[in-house]
DNA sequence: CGCTAATGTTCATTTGAGTTATCTTAAAGG
DNA sequence: CCTTTAAGATAACTCAAATGAACATTAGCG
């Protein structure tokens, strides 16, 4: 992270399903009956990092959400996530098909 | 991240899958017909930090990659991940139901 | 083909994520 | 209750994540 406003302050939608996330793997792990602790030693990271994974701070690093998430067992709950076949406005689009690079010139904007 | 060993190469499992995110959120911004400078300043990150997170680096910030689901529209495939509801050992085990601890005392170890 | 823009790559710089250590707070077992 | 210990909080330090700039590469349109 760093000197990044997008990772300081995220837009509100991230802040809050980072924090709902957090709040799951919470959940997840007293389910377990683990202590932040066992869990960190589990992943290989710090009693605090795997605290403020779960308290969706914006700044942790992907392989700590994704380490705690392995760690509970959970990793393939990711797989769904940004599929090309369940993208609905993606393959509505579909402008590029196998494209390597996005169309070069004329931006024309399509969402937002 | 940091001087973290789990962060700078975490388990196998988990580069693996960052990996596969970040493919499948490439795919999901060429159907777009998006540049990575476009996303980037939809998000407020740097293009090569896009590229971080499309290229699976365990360093990035969750709200990175958040931020770049969230850019495309994909935020909420997030929610699934991890539900209480759907999590399979989560709800098998359930030892502690709706404790705000785990357990003080004696570990057990239940998996791994 | 040949040009142009998208993406990759490198480098220096800055700032904050992650660490260990210590102290405090408050669950939960007996 | 009283004790144990999980978990919140703070501090100082280290090191790499993120940035901007500049350059190299290559996809893909005309």
């Amino acid at each position: 992270m760093m000197n990044s406003p997008a990772v300081q302050s995220p837009p509100a939608a991230v802040e809050e399903a980072l924090a709902r996330l957090g709040g799951r793997l919470r959940i997840a792990r007293l389910r377990r009956n683990l202590t932040t602790e066992e869990l960190a030693s589990r992943i290989g990271l710090s009693r605090q990092t795997v605290s403020s994974v779960e308290r969706g701070r914006p700044g942790v690093s992907a392989a700590a959400v994704l380490g705690t998430l392995w760690a509970l067992r959970l990793l393939d709950d990711l797989e769904p996530v940004a599929a090309p076949a369940l993208d609905a406005e993606g393959s509505a689009l579909e402008l590029a098909r196998g494209r390597k690079r996005a169309r070069p010139r004329r931006a024309l904007d399509d969402d937002f």
